[in-house]
DNA sequence: TTTCATGCAAAGGTTTTGCAGTCGC
DNA sequence: GCGACTGCAAAACCTTTGCATGAAA
């Protein structure tokens, strides 16, 4: 998997197949009722023990929209960097990527470095507003 | 306050205080204790609506850095919108400005409802990395 | 007086932990 | 067999809520 050594079970891969097959970002909780409809059988615990192990690990990423729960995503090397749009009527979480915003970051990491002496390794961006839906349906 | 009306009373007050009064972003908890070290009694559950309240009225931002706790930092609107670099070594949270991320995020919410017809009202984002104090401890 | 704010304790929801049993190498 | 993984239940944690009391307009 991640190359780091971690031992991938039958449920630790159930758990990542699920990750792996949607474009929705998931809870603990979530996961747990997907596997259980397919009659896979995994404590909550061993969830949230696996997906701290893959975010530790970097094969996913923790989501926080701030609504008390924390969702997941797998992190698809192969796949372009992303960020999210959180509608603030409907909840949706949605992914945008934006040609631009790319070298953007990297210049602000250079600015930030020379003006605050911090290292940037990683950012989150999360836009709120309305979705599309939302704006048509009023 | 707000000017929206909400009651200010001396509690309501006192945690708008503490939060005038530092530069750090608090939690609940933190108030709670900052006001008993001041012989201030507030309950917790007074602490938390009185944020809700001021969060609902703009007289505070949420600051959710993924910890599982909320931190809170008052609003001045005479002070230059900020974003957060959050150092994952010692669990510091910084703010920043830069020059040039107004004008970027004013295209960036212009290309997106273009894209995606997603209409941007505010936007937070979060630089992860090593703070200065801690690159240099190494 | 009448409404709104507060404290306390209890409840709520999500996540973590302890421990005994189980699986994989 | 040994060490790592798992399930269950209990605990921990932050936050919200119900209710009776108290303050404010």
């Amino acid at each position: 998997m991640g190359g780091k050594g971690i031992r991938i079970t039958r449920k630790r891969q159930a758990i990542l197949d699920v990750l792996k097959n949607t474009d929705e970002h998931l809870t603990a909780e979530n996961i747990y009722f997907i596997l259980k409809r397919k009659n896979v059988k995994v404590g909550l615990a061993t969830i949230y023990r696996t997906l701290d192990l893959f975010y530790q690990n970097g094969i996913v990423n923790k989501i926080n929209i701030g609504d008390g729960t924390i969702r997941y995503e797998y992190v698809d090397k192969k796949s372009v960097h992303h960020h999210h749009l959180v509608c603030i009527k409907c909840g949706k979480v949605m992914e945008y990527t934006d040609e631009k915003e790319p070298a953007f970051l990297e210049e602000l990491a250079a600015r930030i470095k020379k003006n605050y002496g911090f290292s940037v390794l990683s950012h989150e961006i999360y836009l709120y507003g309305i979705c599309k839906e939302c704006n048509e349906g009023e």
